[in-house]
RNA sequence: CGGGAUGUAGCGCAGUUUGGUAGCGCACUUCGCUUGGGACGAAGGGGUCGCAUGUUCGAAUCAUGUCAUCCCGACCA
């Protein structure tokens, strides 16, 4: 490719709409254009990087027994009311109508589709197990797009949905597919960590994202994980074991049973400091909105709720905590005006109450009575009348690891794939059966998998990047190298440079040469911006026969012959493709 | 959906307070000059100032409405 004639426009300044690094290099170094919020063009050089990985996906899913197909963008409103999923997968549906006012969306993900198809031709234990995959774009209206092509409301994904007779089939697959995506993202020159992760919308019980660790504002998620094991999870999904803290009161002087003035003590510190105990001694109440109900929610003062683990304890599909209005609400209804900092469980009717396992542990501790300030001190836990206990606590750094027991780390990730064990979550309310060798109708077991294309492209681009541009990994960069004859009037360079080009061209090696009548630091610049792995520079020592060969990541320059240059390159891309 | 801000040329911005018919830098075209880290000079092309309605002799500027975009929060593979 002649630089003169890419399809590209580098920019001199960052865009004033980007915030994360991913998305200001992509659109300062001309791979993508925004046609309207979370929807983007991909301008010929980010084609080829998504390209890039889109194929080693398939090679790696391919290698793995998986068969790529292609299912509709466009789907109608029956198989997602089949599935239940009309009404549960809410606002994020890109919703529309056809002509004839019927109702359709745009695939967010397929297990309907998949499963519709399935069934219909996956009749027989013998067709079983199989495994299928498709690579194209998907939809979700998401409520605030950003951070650029990680969080779009169009974006490309490979998902992959495996069909099974038993949990045993499964497991094998979803191992099977752990290890596929594991290469994939190594060969995509982005380590990532497995996590256990929360199952969200899509449903069934084990799951694993994959994460790119960062450090930035781009990874949207917290990873709490210990480096003594590879225990690593989802902070909606993570577990600890906490260290050892006041959790009887009489260790601080509670003794006796007895309603105290606590005048002011609207919050935890507040009320510690006023008392002189212990934030691990007082049980806070909070009142939380489940689908669209009030719940009640005792933990341990010192630690704070993790609202989707909650979610899942009191099996709603939605949560958010209550307003002050809603509280208000709450108590008048009971007869009570106590507000958030002295509510109890105690005499509220018709409300579902739960209690993190931290309360459990808990003697003698400070809570709520439904009366402005004051509180019960010395309470236990008949004081609260609490049945359900779940585990809805935020793990924190330092807490230590329920496998090996050593202090876990947090640091924040980007999600770029993620792998699902349905179960028959979506086989069964959609009678998507085989018959096994008895003649018995039995529902497949399935898995989902998926990668975000995509988003793996921008989280390689928040891995991989300094002061000057992009350093994209060799398997996914654009071109592997750029040939930059230095002036633009010296013929022997120019002839030189050409003669590189040509060279490398019939090597099969994907080569851009900047052929435009530029100034040098311009063409540096764009080469730095752009990414190129390599560059060979085409200077005044060429008079002496000698070029320069750089290398993008470490900055390193080295003098050879051109013969040598060409080599050095065939030599390096040919060992990072290996 | 709550809070905040912004819409003026492909990109980055000024002009709006105090109404008078649109400007700067980059990019683009032509010519000259220059060629190892985003040179310089000259001459050009490109905008119904987000949209609508209103006020006015006159609106980028004032008023009302509306749409879009971004940030924080909430939400979310």
């Amino acid at each position: 490719m002649r630089m003169s004639k890419l399809f590209v426009q580098t920019l001199r300044e960052f865009p004033s709409d980007a915030e994360v690094v991913s998305h200001k290099l992509l659109v300062k170094a001309g791979y993508i254009k925004k046609l309207t919020s979370g929807v983007y063009t991909y301008l010929p050089l980010m084609w080829r990087v998504l390209k890039k990985i889109e194929n080693i996906t398939r090679e790696e899913m391919d290698n793995a027994g998986a068969q790529e197909l292609l299912m509709p963008f466009l789907q109608p409103k029956e198989l997602w009311v089949e599935s239940g999923r009309w009404e549960a997968y809410g606002k994020e549906l890109m919703r529309l109508r056809d002509r004839h006012d019927r109702e359709m969306c745009l695939g967010p993900t397929h297990e309907e589709i998949i499963t519709s198809v399935a069934r219909d031709i996956l009749k027989s234990y013998k067709q079983l197990p199989m495994n299928l995959y498709q690579i194209q774009s998907k939809f979700r209206d998401e409520v605030r797009p950003r951070f650029g092509l990680l969080r779009g409301r169009e974006f490309i994904m490979k998902d992959g949905y495996s069909f099974g007779m038993t949990q045993e089939d499964l497991d094998k697959e979803y191992k099977n597919m752990a290890d596929t995506y594991t290469r994939i993202f190594n060969r995509c020159g982005l380590p990532t960590k497995a996590v256990q992760s929360d199952s969200g919308a899509i449903g069934g019980n084990v799951s694993h994202e994959y994460m790119v660790i960062t450090d930035t504002d781009a990874g949207e998620n917290d990873v709490f994980y210990c480096d003594d094991c590879d225990y690593a999870a989802n902070s909606n999904h993570a577990v600890s074991n906490l260290p050892k803290a006041v959790v009887d009161g009489k260790e601080c002087g509670l003794i006796e049973k007895k309603i105290v003035d606590t005048p002011n003590t609207k919050t935890i510190e507040e009320l510690s400091d006023f008392l002189k105990v212990p934030q691990s001694i007082i049980c806070k109440c909070l009142v939380y909105i489940a689908d669209k109900k009030p719940i009640l929610a005792y933990i341990r003062g010192d630690k704070q709720v993790e609202e989707t683990k909650l979610m899942n304890a009191v099996g709603a599909t939605d949560i958010r905590i209550a307003t002050a209005e809603e509280i208000e609400e709450l108590m008048q209804k009971n007869g009570f005006s106590a507000r958030a900092g002295f509510i109890s469980a105690i005499g509220i009717k018709d409300i579902k109450i739960i209690a993190d396992n931290t309360v459990k542990e808990m003697k003698n501790f400070v809570v709520g009575i439904n009366e402005n300030d004051k509180h019960l001190v010395g309470a236990n836990l008949e004081d609260i009348q609490v049945k359900d206990f779940a585990d809805f606590r935020l793990v924190e750094a330092g807490e230590f690891c329920p496998k090996c027991g050593k202090p876990l780390k947090v640091t924040r990730g980007i999600e770029v794939g993620n792998i699902f064990q349905l179960g028959t979550k979506y086989s069964k309310p959609m009678n998507a059966v085989y018959l096994d060798k008895d003649g018995k109708a039995k529902p497949y077991v399935m898995g989902c998998y998926g990668i975000g294309i995509t988003r793996t492209a921008a989280a390689a681009v928040e891995a991989h990047y300094d002061e000057h541009g992009i350093k994209w990994p060799i398997s996914i960069a654009p071109y592997h190298v750029i040939v930059v004859p230095v002036s633009g009037n010296d013929e022997k360079q120019k002839f030189v440079a050409e003669d590189i080009y040509k060279k490398l061209s019939d090597k099969g090696i994907e080569v851009v040469i900047d052929d435009r009548n530029e100034r040098p630091g311009v063409k540096f610049k764009d080469a730095d911006l752009i990414g190129f792995p390599f560059r060979i520079t085409v200077g005044k020592t060429v008079a002496d026969g000698k070029v320069e060969f750089v290398t993008r990541e470490t900055g390193e320059k080295v003098e050879m012959t051109p013969d040598e240059a060409i080599n050095t390159v065939v030599e390096k891309i040919t060992e990072a493709l290996k």
